[in-house]
DNA sequence: ATTATTGGTTCAAATAATGAACCGGTGAAC
DNA sequence: GTTCACCGGTTCATTATTTGAACCAATAAT
């Protein structure tokens, strides 16, 4: 791995949860050596990815990401695109909708909404890293996009977070081509007790998946037909979705979406 | 210069006007070696912070940016903060408002407003790069930021955008210190011909300006009282800005700042 | 068919990254 | 008030990575 990559990896700490990272509990989160450690957060630093809290001398996130993710949005304008569609769905069905993007360990939600006014709630935070393997949106990028991901993803370990997540490689091998079947992923309870999550994954020029919508949804409410209106409206969210993305739905998928919408 | 500042200041070269840009013209861009830059540019694209138009193999910026903006304003809101008082002085005095933090070449505009119904306007890009010695946010910023900067920036070379463009070390170093004197930084078509502007600092807990509010007229509109308007507007925003964000306002500039309000 | 231009790869030489040991400051414990 | 532990940061010989000239393959232009 370059050097490169090694110091950006050290960029996917910081969260809502963590905002700023001391040089020691860097050490002791990634088992890098205190002085390689100090010249990559320096390097950082000088690049404006990074400042330090001057009291603390902790590392934060930088100014230079705030540029960055305005030209990007300026480029690609997803999350604008996204919130159209997720505020939508959260007014029709008055639960907790996110779009989220994959980045290297997981997806990332980059819009999310509350239609909720219910008693129970889903706790959300934007910005943090769903894993792959445990969430919905993490299942519907996997089962969508490269098989090179897959591969990767499933030859790391696999973190348990409750007694439902799935950890067998195989498993989440079979579960995949289900997804691929059924247009739509689903988990139960496998990321957090008690919240259950559907997703559709959304579609780039390629027609690989590259991002998705998705409802996280205390199991308390889930039964079948509500099941069935939410996939509705995730795929035609996703559909119209694709289209202002300029991204293409594989013909497969359209099939197989199309076929959902009529039942 | 470290490898990882390297690669990191090859995203510098995305913005509005180009946001994608091929190996090739990286090369005549950066003057680096093809081999270095492909290298570099896939471990950006491995980290997620370039993704690849695949047609043209052009680089773009990634969806890991998007992320880390999100984290970085949730620890601290700056473009949420500052967007109440470029919106509120656009709607008072009806021209094109913006605030901008500092990167490593230049000002970087986070918000800009234009709160105008004037026929002539004053062209603006968000996420553009605002030279420090041209422009009056780079100016601002210098002036009361850390003399290391000021001693970075005059080292390299000054380039000349008009007629007006301050191009001489020692003359912007004296307009520095009647910036420090009046509390704030105008230009007069340095960057733009025809376009004239005017800014303020706003400074973070040490006291030191970590930021700009700013203001671009064309010179047709300007005069003396409604420059001495587009002061005192200034002036109250990055104080209560400044209160907002925790930060401190120098005793110094607090003093000059409170003599220009009564005024 | 030929040439120019594109993105991308190779491998010996040059250079930068690494990490164990070290430094100095701060705060807690005795 | 002395000691100790922990913090961020620095040093420098060793080691491994980066570098870049030359090369390759594919596509577009002549």
């Amino acid at each position: 791995m370059s050097t490169i990559e090694k110091a950006l990896m050290l960029l996917e700490h910081f969260s809502r949860e963590r905002p700023e990272i001391g040089l020691t509990e860097f050490k002791t989160r990634t088992s890098i050596d205190k002085g390689t450690l100090h010249r990559h957060l320096t390097a950082l630093k000088n690049s404006g990815f990074l400042e330090q809290n001057y009291l603390t001398r902790a590392y934060r996130l930088g100014p230079a990401v705030i540029r960055l993710a305005a030209v990007r949005e300026n480029t690609v304008p997803i999350v604008k695109t996204v919130q159209y569609y997720v505020d939508r769905i959260a007014d029709n069905i008055h639960e907790l909708v996110h779009a989220a993007l994959p980045q290297k360990n997981g997806m990332s939600a980059i819009y999310a909404k509350d239609g909720g006014y219910h008693g129970v709630r889903v706790n959300f935070d934007e910005a943090e890293i769903l894993p792959f393997h445990a969430t919905s949106s993490g299942l519907a990028l996997l089962a969508f996009n490269d098989d090179t991901l897959v591969a990767n993803v499933l030859s790391k370990k696999l973190v348990s977070f409750t007694d439902s997540t799935p950890t067998d490689a195989a498993d989440i091998k079979a579960n995949l081509e289900t997804i691929r079947t059924h247009g739509f992923a689903f988990t139960d309870q496998s990321y957090e007790d008690e919240v259950g999550s559907v997703a559709v994954p959304f579609f780039g020029v390629k027609g690989d998946a590259i991002g998705t919508l998705a409802i996280a949804i205390p199991v308390s409410r889930i039964n079948k037909s509500f099941h069935e209106i939410i996939i509705k409206q995730l795929i035609v969210a996703s559909t119209e979705l694709c289209r202002d993305l300029g991204g293409q739905i594989p013909t497969n998928v359209a099939t197989i979406w199309a076929a959902k919408l009529e039942v």
